[in-house]
DNA sequence: ATATTCTTGACTGTTCCACTCGGATATTGG
DNA sequence: CCAATATCCGAGTGGAACAGTCAAGAATAT
């Protein structure tokens, strides 16, 4: 999972083609101007989420790109799953050890852990739940009380 | 908040920190090879830890770096605000309409969300949860039982 | 004094993101 | 058929941030 604004873009552009394919395919042409994405960066993503079997496409005069399943069914992670990159290996990137020494190092389980919960998150979430903005429903009130911390402000999600 | 590798390396450089300041103050230089980060680079991040109010210095031979409170007292969050930037403004950054029409754009609640999200998640979680391994407890519990998705298989925290 | 250690600023190389450009291919309407 | 419309595809660009370097300075212990 790598939180990029390429992932948000996706998820901006696949809410305006669910919003607005009700009646045949929509063009890119029409949800760059919308979102105000350019288009050659909306077919880079696009091309990705063809491959990913999110969208399909149908070329010629009249096409563009259509659902390929409702909107209740595609999660968000599976769209910031699609465009964003495998995520290159880092430091921490196996099971494997961290240090040299062989022992894994301290903070691996803690960041697995947080990758895990963010995919949890967004996999709750449905592109028809973005669109109805049915968001503080379940997927959210689990953490809402939270444990211990006292006057935390959370900092804007960027 | 933002989760680049630098935040990854700070508190990767905390907890080595925290492991090994029982008994007086901890040299960068020790931190640097024990974790194989550049000593200049660590000096970047205490800097901003420091300024944080999150550690202390001592200079001079003997000298170092020691923890302001308690492992207890220290979240993760804490660490990663101080060190990453201070989060830039994207074109979803205010409430204010992100489209020119003046709506908000379809998809804001949801940054909102996951932001708030990552955040309480970070910060239930201190140093001393994280030296201890004691991470799959109260924190992550709550959305452990999924509502919809059935084989998800979360990728790997990268 | 001198060695140690933090402190600070400027600087560099690399990578990735967001975006552009040029062209190719497929399909439809006339 | 033919041009217009649209998806496809690869290469390339500018800027920003990351990860790291270098050099000089200030405080402190021995």
């Amino acid at each position: 999972m790598k939180l990029s604004t390429k992932g948000r873009y996706a998820v901006m552009a696949m809410a305006d083609l669910a919003d607005a394919c009700s009646e045949g395919p929509v063009t890119l042409s029409d949800i760059a101007s919308r979102q105000s994405i350019s288009l050659s960066y909306l077919e880079q993503l696009f091309a990705k989420l063809r491959r990913a079997d999110i969208v399909s496409s149908i070329r010629g005069p009249g096409g563009g790109y259509q659902l390929s399943r409702a909107p209740g069914e595609i999660r968000v992670s599976d769209i910031i799953v699609a465009v964003d990159e495998p995520l290159r290996a880092t430091r921490c990137s196996q099971a494997k050890g961290c240090l040299a020494d062989g022992r894994r190092c301290i903070t691996h389980d803690l960041w697995d852990e947080l990758g895990r919960h963010i995919y949890l998150f967004l996999s709750s979430i449905t592109l028809e739940d973005v669109l109805e903005r049915r968001l503080l429903g379940a997927a959210t009130g689990a953490l809402n009380r939270k444990p211990s911390g006292a006057g935390l402000e959370p900092h804007a999600a960027e």
